[in-house]
DNA sequence: AGGATATAGTTGCTAGTGACAACTAATGGA
DNA sequence: TCCATTAGTTGTCACTAGCAACTATATCCT
């Protein structure tokens, strides 16, 4: 078997297969578990993911939360009414731009937040506990890069079907 | 700074927090780029899933791939005549089970799959090329290995709400 | 055999997701 | 001042998702 790089087209190719197989494994677990996890708590996974936003980059316009979440405005803006309407953030128009919104979540979001992530951060711990613990932190590190590698990648530009020539 | 296993419920404890963070970023973003990918072919995500569960899986009644799926069978029914409708899959009555549908993968079903498998792989090779292949390959056995642990967790049991002692 | 029970799948219902397009209102530059 | 731009909402369509009710068939028990 080969250790050296002098094979790397053929050997990319089968990497690539090889973890588009395994992250695909990994990512549909994961929303299944987030889904179940996150639904015991009166939120749906986006709206969850909104929550998140909100706690994490304070109160923002609704223009900057769409592009947080990667969705359309009108699609955040439905969202963003639901959460109001259950008591999870506040929306009040922008104190500079009387177009724009200023959107904050409050402390009963806040709450809840906390309380999923800290379910999810249980699942985690039971998941990883029978690692060891230099391994973990390999992982860690692993995961880390990858999430920033396909960031730079595909990060922040959603356009759709900016490509293609052929069809079915 | 302790490298033995002495201190080893904070370090669980922050290991969890960390592998939760990256692995969150991770499973976001590759879910926004299997939608922005697999919408560009007539398809959404879930019916997507439906089509790889029927390509590797063979063909199934509506019950196995709503297990496979981890989704209701009243969802898998409606992802299922969709798919039908569009032309992906057969339904026919299972010749053993007069209750039962045999489900099956078209050759156009097949033939979209592997595109959209195709891209998807294109993206993954994108995003590791620029790494070495010996740590490819150790993200890969990382990736799998945590696949395998959120499985053995979480993986087949996706009832939901089993246990919530408090409330929001 | 025949009735009770269980299983397979569909359909009605409700709520939410997600995109696109059309719209209103406010901003800001020429 | 007027016009292009930007912020957000609303209408529409198609799909996702679960629960409950339903039909049809199968299986188990006596």
């Amino acid at each position: 078997m080969p250790t050296t790089t002098h094979t790397g087209k053929s050997d990319l190719d089968r990497d690539a297969r090889d973890l588009y197989a395994a992250l695909s494994d990994l990512v549909r677990l994961y929303q299944f578990r987030d889904r179940d996890t996150i639904c015991c708590h009166d939120i749906s996974v986006t709206q969850c993911y909104a929550l998140q936003s909100l706690e994490r980059g304070g109160a923002m316009t609704l223009t900057a939360l769409a592009d947080d979440l990667m969705l359309d405005k009108s699609t955040t803006s439905r969202v963003a009414e639901t959460l109001e309407r259950k008591g999870y953030l506040r929306r009040e128009r922008h104190p500079e731009d009387a177009r724009a919104m200023r959107i904050e979540i409050t402390a009963r979001g806040k709450t809840l937040c906390q309380r999923i992530e800290r379910d999810l951060m249980d699942e985690e711990r039971n998941i990883i506990e029978s690692l060891d613990p230099a391994v973990r932190r390999a992982a860690i590190g692993v995961v880390r890069d990858l999430a920033r590698l396909a960031a730079a990648r595909i990060g922040r530009q959603a356009a759709c079907c900016a490509v293609d020539t052929e069809q079915v």
